[in-house]
DNA sequence: AAGATCTATTTGCATATGCAACACTGTGCA
DNA sequence: TGCACAGTGTTGCATATGCAAATAGATCTT
């Protein structure tokens, strides 16, 4: 009897889900590469550039537009708040937390980072192409509701 | 003096990474809401499917087809191994490593999964369209050199 | 054969991620 | 007022991920 390894072959072939993680992986390390020297990775810019954004802003917000469970934005952005990137802005309106925002400090390091996010914006746009960037941009897009712009 | 949020929304409007992670966190999460109850994460699933598929295969190769640092296939090969669905095969052709393979419990596992692999596949397929899944499967092939399949 | 070099794997460290359970606050209703 | 319920955040647990350094086996060079 032969190996049945049909539908193993079609999950391997079809799977989108391993496609995405590939191409995240990639990506991610493209970032990271070019970030290496700022102290922060890229998932850290991508969560300074959403509070630095969204102004005064919850965990749960930045949750929801990010697609990050709570408990995941507690501890990335305690890493954020020891470096001094953010601040927690304890105003009394709802016990059950404070907003965050962006400190002068994390907004100057943003403003360095360009030129290095800039050259990973490129890389990625020449490996992915023009269709790839766009259709990932309406994808993410679509994923949450809204433009994420 | 106004806020130079320029340089900051342009980030948050065109960066590809943050597409790349939210698309990963949102795909991701529908597979492991549809494995749940079988004892994997998705994760694990593409790791399996991977072994199975490959044969007899070094670490260092699985880490080239999937784009994985090699630690990062250590430990998670690692629970695999403990589980009982791969292999080590002590075979002395190298000494710096054995090659896996899956084993007869790996296989029956992927068999049993098939109709919740094709739920979640069928559920992202929904929520990409076919121009995502299309682009999506054309990317992740252009990132390793070869067609996936 | 000895030493240099290359290759495969593992370990230590730090971060990223999500679920379940818990703590605490706010709100609405009786 | 007080209780039930909803909303926000944190903790415990487990996995995922990659870099740098260490380990150890293979290969080449002379």
């Amino acid at each position: 009897m032969k190996h049945d390894n049909g539908i193993i072959d079609r999950i391997a072939c079809e799977c989108l889900l391993s496609r995405a993680r590939i191409l995240n992986r990639v990506l991610t390390g493209i970032y990271d590469d070019e970030l290496r020297g700022f102290g922060l990775k890229a998932t850290q810019l991508n969560l300074l550039v959403a509070v630095a954004r969204m102004g005064l802003v919850r965990r749960i917000d930045i949750g929801k537009r990010l697609h990050l469970d709570p408990s995941t934005l507690t501890r990335n952005l305690k890493i954020m708040l020891t470096n001094g990137w953010i601040e927690e802005i304890i105003d009394g309106e709802d016990g059950r937390g404070s907003p965050l925002q962006v400190t002068a400090k994390g907004r100057d390091l943003l403003h360095q980072i360009v030129p290095s996010w800039r050259k990973a914006q490129d890389r990625t746009q020449r490996l992915i192409g023009d269709n790839g960037a766009a259709l990932l941009r309406k994808l993410a897009g679509n994923m949450i509701g809204l433009p994420l712009g």
